[in-house]
DNA sequence: CTTTGTGCAAATTCTTTGCACCAAA
DNA sequence: TTTGGTGCAAAGAATTTGCACAAAG
């Protein structure tokens, strides 16, 4: 994974109107680097050690302040938790029902996000999402 | 909506192997003449004036029963609540963001169901979710 | 009788809110 | 100095769990 550097987080947060603080750089930086479609207590657990006064509370308002301004997307793929994508370009998920990981599928036709006319409807966004078993939990399992 | 009788009911869960007690088949006569995609709390709350020895843990229970053996399917299209939906063959779904109502759209291809093929992964299921606005709230807002 | 289902209360988990303190312009 | 950001603690909401009682075969 491409490791972009703070300072062109900063300015990449900038480009979304949003106000570059140490804790949403950090928190974006880490959603840049990390495509795994994190939870707020998997982006928490991670930046804790190297940021020990971050508080979750921060990274749930950071969030939201992302997905108001439109630099993040969220994920309603996991019943338990929000997932939060930095890439919002279209484009499919996956989720391992075994192991809960969230995969991106790129090769799924684009065509897929095209939305449907429906009279008296405004329809504005469409979300792609399989379940299934990834690799890993396939051979982790048996033969 | 069209009203299948309790015994109907009765005999639609034996076709999923579930022991059909008098919760149960209210809980799924629920569904079947309310595609709503209601959550568990619209469930407790129709049902509890004309069952209230009803708890909601029994509904809990009972969803959680009707998932496992394939007789409901789980929609993640809202991230507040889990939604049921008895109907099981393959559509869309439209949630209203300002109203939170989720609607069918049997309309839109059913082409879009058909799981792609990834390398090295099983895809069992997809979920085709839009997110808009409906008709009511449309009219509703203004003009 | 024995097994399974139900339902109360408590526990857990995820997320939001209220408010005091801190930081930046 | 004024505005906005952060973070603690508490509140809130959705769901699960433990356990005793009830129902069904």
């Amino acid at each position: 994974m491409e490791q972009p550097t703070l300072s062109h987080t900063h300015q990449y947060l900038l480009g979304f109107d949003i106000k570059p603080s140490v804790q949403r750089t950090a928190v974006m930086n880490y959603l840049l680097s990390h495509m795994t479609h994190p939870t707020v207590d998997d982006i928490y657990t991670a930046l804790s050690p190297t940021m020990p006064t971050l508080s979750k509370t921060t990274v749930y308002n950071t969030l939201n302040l992302f997905l108001e301004k439109g630099a993040v997307r969220m994920l309603t793929i996991d019943e338990r938790n929000a997932r939060y994508d930095a890439d919002i370009s279209h484009h499919a998920h996956l989720r391992c029902r075994m192991c809960d990981r969230v995969y991106d599928l790129r090769d799924v036709q684009p065509a897929l996000f095209s939305l449907p006319r429906v009279e008296g409807f405004d329809i504005e966004a469409a979300e792609i999402s399989y379940v299934g078993i990834c690799p890993e939990c396939k051979t982790g399992k048996k033969g």
